[in-house]
DNA sequence: TCTATTATTTGTCATATGACAAATAATCAG
DNA sequence: CTGATTATTTGTCATATGACAAATAATAGA
């Protein structure tokens, strides 16, 4: 688990002692291509941390999908509001390729917080990076053209080009055929 | 400050006495109708408690000004991006009407943070709940007609008929001249 | 109260993007 | 490797919303 011992200990700010007792309270789990880690209409219990490929949240709405995030290794998450709320989640979390995450249970986060002042700095960090993020996104979604957004997408994510764009399109808030059109425009 | 106390309280789920720990550290700040707490250009420093009145968050682009929130009394609020990253802010703040803030510099908020545990719930929890909230928006601009994401602030927001429409329709992602439209047919 | 300023509504027309469908292209399972 | 499935591109047309401007309406300062 490299990818996400460091990430934890670049979060935490703290020493190996500190991120293994950490690490030792998550439990790992693999997914293969397509398999689902969490679907809408469970509670959202456990937070998740990916080592290994990528996972896609989405929701949907009549008969479409809607991509909210694809997180690559490195990155630490769960359905907040349901997290939260402990109300049934509209989130659907997918696997886009085989992919290991680990994952631990609110009830050992929420214990955990309160023990280690470095885990409680790694979980508060993961929501304000995440908010910040999120703020960018509501202003393209103000401001910006489809054709912008795209752009600033494809600047941020490696993950753009590498996934299906039915996946993507939703993501930026356009149908599939205009991202096929935006793209094309760019060669 | 009744209602921030209130707030505090709530937030923190801590006793007086915690509370009153905060309380002491905040420096209060009135407002006249207009007057900007912050302006695009500066470092974010500061967080800001509502006690009375309402602020209102943009930016500009181009000729236009858009609407990032609106906060009313209880809320706190910074530009995270900025406070975080120690960056140039691109956002104003500005009193939508006689409004009274408290204010608490970054320094004194990061030694708050230290010692008190209640502070650190406070702060934990505004962003959690800030995320949640930012989060819905974006999956409205995802997936809703713009008479929808009108519907669906109305129904969230007081401030909706408060205001100027000017501050609200970019808030909302569309032109002042739809919404007036959108506002129309709801009669 | 009156006038000037600012905000809102409404009209007309333009345009970005969506909807739907068909044609290619790419991928995958046997 | 090959056919079947899935993804992407492209065409045509429809439509929600924007742009701009003018007409009202509301508000605020003298």
């Amino acid at each position: 688990m490299e990818v996400l011992k460091n990430e934890i200990r670049r979060l935490s700010g703290s020493n190996d002692a500190a991120v293994d007792e950490i690490l030792k309270e998550l439990t790992p789990k693999n997914l293969k291509k397509g398999a689902f880690l969490q679907r809408a209409g469970t509670i959202s219990q456990r937070y998740y941390f990916i080592e290994k490929g990528a996972v896609r949240l989405f929701y949907e709405k009549g008969m479409e999908e809607f991509t909210v995030w694809i997180g690559t290794p490195g990155q630490i998450f769960t359905d907040l509001e349901s997290y939260l709320s402990g109300q049934l989640s509209r989130i659907n979390m997918e696997a886009l390729e085989a992919s290991q995450v680990y994952t631990i249970t609110k009830d050992k986060s929420d214990k955990l917080a309160t023990q280690s002042n470095a885990y409680n700095t790694i979980l508060r960090r993961t929501v304000e990076i995440a908010f910040v993020n999120l703020s960018k996104n509501v202003i393209s979604f103000q401001s910006d053209q489809a054709s912008e957004r795209y752009e600033r997408v494809a600047n941020e994510k490696d993950w753009l080009s590498k996934y299906p764009l039915k996946y993507i399109s939703s993501f930026i808030g356009i149908t599939q055929s205009s991202l096929s059109r935006i793209r094309a425009k760019k060669d």
